[in-house]
DNA sequence: TGATAGATTTGATCTGCAACAAACACGCGG
DNA sequence: CCGCGTGTTTGTTGCAGATCAAATCTATCA
């Protein structure tokens, strides 16, 4: 259970770590730093690290409770569980903003890698279930992340027990496409910073399916592909329409 | 979006109500009243009101904000969400002690249905939501509440994405045996209360799935079928390797 | 008790996606 | 610029589970 790729935890330097200026942050809002006020942000900025971390490192073990939790502010991340067998199943993207830390410290646990190079404020477990005992308001907001995170969770149970294979991947795109507008970052190309494995993985498909879809995608005039790693989406709408499975492949005859 | 079985949220009286005895309350360790003093359980039985709901009635509709959240006391209700065409993913299977209202607010919105009759506690959510900013340690015990079932999603992504149907039977059947166990309940026969179609939906099969696959374990000796609703595991440990995948089959060529 | 409707089981066939295989692209270090 | 490894695409075949069909069970109620 041991990986070169896993960052020390301690002892070592972390791979980079300076003074952070909260009130620079550019995704204060979508985190739970949002709300807080003066005091309680010199209460988090006290306890909090900055750090870059490479691509391909792991933030956190299956089977492991991390000392840690995270807020990603820049890069892409995944978080995933796995099968004794290898099988593999990605549980979501973390993108700028992103929490990690929620519910992974419950039976199982979860590991989390990082697809780029990724800054992260890093809290102690420990510090950071201290600083919420004495700001109410950041035990409200960690409650509203927490919902947030299980409507996703339920829209995605949906995909994979219900979903096409082109069901699923006009979900993730659109997915994407919409946290990244939300977000105010660049998706015209849309990036795609992970792999077709990482892509299967998250969708309940293989590899080949996943290529195959998206190139029938582009025969479709749906998408065009900008490299293996952006894609544009040529109609929003149509995708749209293709995620909830309305347009059940009528179109697709035509 | 209306439905003869849905309950009437004011105007005409419940199916049923009638003054609450808390101290009585033999769930409540489970729920989010466990912790709580005297002082912080008056003021919750002041807002709730208990509620017995026949078979097969609609605690939530899809797409609707529910005026109200619940904690189940008795009987098992089915959450679910819907394509436009009609399939269906069960998300989850409401036992005694379960609460209903995390997350359930957010875009799209999921359905609640009583599969058997059900006691519930019922809070009207602007009520409950003023008890929360209250009761702090109430905030933190939903935050609770709110990563397990952020644990269980996921647990249950990695078997919609990653199981065999087999694997996808045997977790599930577990998972309730589990569960009833930690209630204290009598588990031995296992009750299903749901119908084949409803596992079906919770575990991304047809209904000739489910069946085969239970038939196939009658076979194997895994368990003995005590008419449809109610299951023997004669072999849990078994029970278990099968759902994680340990036993790839191997056993079954024997 | 017997009629009826809905749920479940069982059987036969089909199909979407998986699995296997091989060619192809592309990034990177030398 | 080449060679190598890794990731991706494309082709072929096979199968787990879906779909279609029909028989059987079960619960309910007159």
């Amino acid at each position: 259970m041991n990986d070169s790729r896993l960052l020390p935890s301690s002892g070592q330097p972390p791979t980079s770590c300076s003074r952070v200026d909260c009130d620079a942050c550019d995704v204060r809002a979508l985190t739970f730093c949002g709300d807080l006020g003066h005091d309680a942000m010199s209460a988090v900025a006290s306890i909090v690290s900055r750090i870059e971390v490479p691509a391909h490192a792991l933030l956190a073990e299956e089977g492991e409770r991390s000392p840690y939790v995270y807020n990603v502010t820049a890069g892409t991340a995944k978080l995933y569980k796995s099968l004794p067998d290898g099988r593999t199943q990605v549980l979501g993207f973390l993108l700028p903003g992103d929490f990690l830390g929620l519910g992974d410290d419950r039976l199982g646990g979860l590991a989390a890698e990082s697809l780029t190079r990724v800054s992260v404020c890093r809290f102690r477990r420990r510090d950071f279930e201290t600083l919420q005992e004495r700001i109410p308001v950041l035990g409200r907001r960690l409650l509203s992340l927490a919902q947030d995170e299980i409507a996703r969770s339920r829209e995605q149970m949906l995909l994979l027990g219900r979903k096409s294979a082109r069901e699923r991947l006009a979900s993730f795109l659109l997915g994407l496409y919409d946290r990244l507008e939300a977000r105010g970052e660049a998706n015209d190309p849309l990036p795609l910073p992970m792999t077709r494995t990482d892509i299967g993985d998250y969708l309940g498909l293989t590899i080949e399916t996943v290529s195959r879809t998206l190139a029938a995608f582009k025969r479709d005039g749906i998408i065009s592909l900008d490299g293996v790693h952006a894609v544009r989406l040529l109609d929003p709408e149509r995708m749209r329409s293709l995620a909830t499975g309305d347009e059940a492949d009528r179109m697709a005859a035509c």
